[in-house]
RNA sequence: GGCCAGGUAGCUCAGUUGGUAGAGCAGCGGACUGAAAAUCCGCGUGUCGGUGGUUCGAUUCCGCCCCUGGCCA
């Protein structure tokens, strides 16, 4: 069996356009692989493809949400397993795109089976901080699971809370459950990264794209997701980069133009964390696609593989 | 042209009663197990605008020059 194909890169790196011209010249059903474009709504600041697009060539995730729900790593590995099964029944090959990585870890490696969040226990969690302080949720931590304490820093709220959350709902502290279940096998991959070699052209392209999302109506459609009572600024899809800031521009907390400014910048840092992961991990391709014919030269590397898998 | 206020890190600024300087943001590196476009950890040498003077020593005091604002002509 062939192996599904995972093409991974930061943000802005022409990942989507590659995807669609390969799905034209190869019998591939695309997967996204991203936190954002599962949400219904949000369209332009997530740089998701038309509707156009969409209706040529389907790409599954995308849409699934609303942006009042969440979504997390344990719902993407069970969906993209649920998808690449069903590609593979229809006789086609999975090519999964995208920049949560996160969520190809997830996939690729495996995940522990652990409790799955809590809506209600988060709540309280926070609101014991709220009046104590993270540092003191963290001592709290220390004593029903000290290694986990120990690897989590006093201030990193989400660790914190999680760790705490999967203890009061199970009475079991996190470590055993990662201890205690091997993570599931994966099966095959053939991993290829875009990565830039030149940072500032990636920057420089983060720039001019956050711009066109802006000319596009970019503020309208943060303005629409504002409306809805149901979501606020601390909900996981509000937090999404641009997003975020463009909400605060609109609640008054800043002028356009420095919430553009903060938008880029959130944008070239999510780029850097992205490239975090990719860099520890030798067992990717990497190409770089902003120097020079990016779908040829991954056309003949996807070739080479491909002739390598044959044997 | 005159007067006033400034010129210190990529940006905004603090500071040194004379012993060559530090915050925030940006940037860079790293971590990452159901919120991950999240969350967190680490990294600060820069002709202190230029030049001359005073001084053991000047980014700091003084002179001149340049630049930027503002006011007056």
């Amino acid at each position: 069996m062939l192996p599904a194909i995972c093409l991974m890169g930061p943000t802005a790196t022409g990942k989507t356009e590659l995807a669609l011209e390969l799905a034209d010249a190869l019998p591939l059903e695309i997967i996204s692989v991203d936190s954002a474009l599962v949400y219904r709504g949000m369209d332009i600041g997530t740089a998701k493809p038309d509707k156009e697009t969409l209706a040529r060539v389907p790409h599954r995730l995308i849409d699934i949400r609303d942006p009042e729900q969440t979504y997390s790593a344990g719902d993407f590995v069970r969906d993209a397993r649920a998808a690449m099964k069903e590609i593979r029944a229809a006789g086609r090959w999975p090519l999964l795109v995208g920049g949560t990585m996160m969520y190809f870890r997830s996939l690729t490696a495996g995940m522990a089976s652990l409790p799955s969040a809590d809506a209600e226990l988060r709540a309280t969690i926070d609101a014991e901080a709220v009046e104590v302080g993270w540092p003191a949720m963290h001592r709290e931590l220390s004593t029903i699971d000290p290694q986990a304490a120990a690897r989590i820093s006093e201030n990193d709220s989400q660790r914190i809370q999680r760790a705490l959350e999967v203890f009061r709902a199970s009475g079991r502290p996190l470590t055993d459950w990662l201890a205690g279940a091997a993570p599931v096998a994966g099966g095959d991959y053939l991993r290829i990264a875009l990565v830039p070699r030149d940072r500032s052209v990636l920057h420089r392209r983060i720039e001019s794209r956050f711009e066109h999302m802006l000319n596009s109506g970019f503020v309208e459609e943060v303005r629409g997701l504002m409306a809805r009572p149901a979501l606020t600024a601390a909900s996981p899809s509000m937090r999404a980069v641009g997003y975020r800031q463009l909400w605060a521009h609109l609640a008054g907390q800043c002028a356009l133009e420095e919430a553009g400014d903060r938008a880029v910048a959130a944008t070239r840092q999510l780029a850097k964390r992205q490239l975090t992961w990719l860099r520890g991990d030798s067992s990717v391709t990497v190409f770089d696609p902003l120097e020079s014919g990016i779908s040829g030269a991954i056309s003949i590397l996807l070739g080479q593989e491909l002739d390598k898998l044959a044997r």
